[in-house]
Order: C-alpha cells, then structure tokens, then sequence
DNA sequence: AATTATTACAACCGCACCAAT
DNA sequence: AATTGGTGCGGTTGTAATAAT
C-alpha cells in the first residue's frame, strides 16, 4: 500500500543488493497499514502460541505479512500491555528527562513507562517534544542552548528533517510557545534556566560510554524508576522522607544527602548512591527525579 | 468548495547483536 | 571459527487527517 508496486526495499540499499532481505522482499507479501482482520488473526495467534519464531508465524498463522511486520505490529500496537490514548504530561515530561539522560535510546526509554513503546515515544520526541525544545531554544539532542551547543543552530537534527517544513506554520501561541497548558505545569517546578543549567551540566561529558553505564546501573536505574511509577508508595514514602529531612537537619543544599540510605525508603538516595562515584551527577539527577516525583 | 501545506503516526528499512549449530 | 536464524534497535518514509489559503 505505502509502496505497493516497489518490491525492492524503500531506500533501495537492498534492492542493490545480491542478498535479498530475509523477509520483506518476498513477491506477494502484503505491506502497508494493518486490517483488524489481519490485527485479529495475529493477536489470536500469539495468544494461542505465544510470540516468538516471527519469521515462520506468517506462513504459520497464514498470514501474508513478513514475520518482521508481523513482530512490529504485535509489539506497537496489538500487545494488551499497550497503553493507547494520549501522553500524559508526566510521561511527557519522564520522557524529556529519559532523554537527556539516555540520549535516543528509545527501547530504553520506553522501558520505563508503562505502557508506552520506544515506536511511540520515538513519533512523539520527533513530533513534539523536539519541536517544544527548539521552541525554547534547546538543542534537543543535546539539552544544550541552542547558542551554545551548535552555532548553526538553526539547522534541525538529523532525524527531524523530514519532518519539519522549512517553512512552519505559526504556531498560534504568541512566540512559538505552547500555551500553558497542564504539560507545560509540570516544567514550571523546574523553570527554563533550570533546565539550561542542567543540560550543561550533564551533556558537559554524559555519554554511556564515556561515562561507564553498564547493566548494573541500569538495573539500578531501572528500579529507581519503577519505583517511581508505583507513585502511592513513593509519595507515602517520600511524605516520611521529607518529614524525616525536616525535623532531622536544617537546611539541605546538599542533594546527595537529601535520602538516607540508611532508612531504605529515600529511592532518590539509591540513584544518587549508586551513580555519584561513576556520574558525579548526584544531587543535580536526584533533585530532579524528587521534582518529578513530588508532583 | 477546492487545493495546498503541514502534522502525526504507523510501518518499513538496514544494521547490529546474540545464540545455536 | 564461521554461518545462520531470530530478534531488537534507531532512523526514515508514506499516507491519512487536519489546517490554512
């Protein structure tokens, strides 16, 4: 349907090739925008035999997809895990924090909200979120000014080309600037010079590899961050932590000691703990999740 | 009302990685 | 050690829907 009579691949590498791609190239194989039929047959498959062995589903379920398609679909759109609807404000706003951790690792990303997937969140980071950062003059692959990170700032990233026009639409907030809209709420806790302030800080030097991020803290990661989504227990816990914080010490401007290790209920002390002697990023990272937690 | 421009998102692509053989 | 198959990932593209002219 997309390109109904180009059997070849679209960018045409393949098409060049003397090895034909293992599953998309095959004459007859339906491309192009799913059917609910198709969706229906796939889902009762899968809930009949389970995923996995995509490349032998199709002929399997029979159905006239690659197993490549047939995977993406289950994984975007049909999985009963999926959340479909609009992004919230706080997942917008988890995603820019994800993303200035994590950089364009989607799948990473998309691990840590619930629901959502790295195709989804991918769309939406190049359809908005991009888009609101240039807006107010981040480089959104860097967090950085605009100014400061690229002096031809003007341009847009690689992967938003195609996407934005060279003449865009106005938008019809005065200066390009959402209005203040519920999303835009959760970033007034932490104001624009904020943001400029810890972009710089971070991508100063933060990059997995360079950084040394292994498996160890991303698991780390991973908890602080599914804790994060079990929101009662971590505002209950937080509740205590800050009471705690209050009554025990007077003013804190020390971030990495804002949780008590000790106490097991300051999930913020586990990132900071856990990351400060690899990162350096202690308070800045763990000031900002309690932000964000403390919504 | 018709046409054109833009946006949003589903889907596709090539490549890389890993495990099994 | 090399090959193969399966899978996952990030980037890119095509198209439907919507907005603007």
């Amino acid at each position: 349907m997309r390109r109904p009579n180009n059997q070849s691949s679209g960018s045409g590498k393949a098409a060049a090739a003397t090895v034909p791609t293992p599953c998309c190239s095959k004459v007859g194989l339906k491309r192009g925008p799913w059917t609910p039929e198709e969706d229906e047959i796939l889902s009762s498959y899968v809930a009949r035999e389970g995923e996995g062995r995509w490349r032998t589903l199709p002929k399997r379920a029979k159905l006239m997809r690659c197993g490549k398609s047939c995977r993406l679909r289950w994984m975007n759109y049909l999985r009963p895990s999926i959340k479909h609807g609009q992004i919230t404000s706080d997942e917008e706003d988890l995603i820019l924090r994800l993303h200035r951790l994590l950089g364009n690792r989607w799948s990473l990303i998309a691990g840590r909200i619930p629901g959502r997937t790295d195709n989804e969140i991918k769309n939406y980071w190049n359809t908005h979120l991009s888009k609101k950062l240039i807006s107010q003059g981040i480089d959104p692959r860097t967090h950085k000014p605009l100014e400061s990170s690229n002096p031809n700032h003007n341009k847009q990233p690689a992967t938003l080309v195609s996407h934005i026009s060279p003449n865009p639409k106005p938008s019809p907030s005065p200066n390009n600037m959402p209005p203040p809209t519920e999303a835009n709420h959760v970033h007034n806790n932490y104001d624009h010079n904020d943001y400029l302030a810890d972009a710089n800080l971070e991508h100063e030097g933060y990059n997995r590899e360079n950084v040394g991020i292994d498996n160890s803290v991303d698991d780390v990661f991973n908890s602080f961050l599914d804790s994060l989504m079990n929101e009662d227990m971590f505002m209950e816990q937080e509740q205590q932590h800050q009471h705690q914080s209050e009554t025990s010490s007077g003013n804190n401007d020390n971030n990495t000691n804002e949780a008590d290790p000790a106490s097991g209920c300051g999930i913020g002390s586990i990132w900071s703990a856990s990351l400060s002697p690899v990162v350096s990023l202690d308070g800045d990272i763990d000031t900002h999740f309690m932000d964000l937690s403390g919504k």
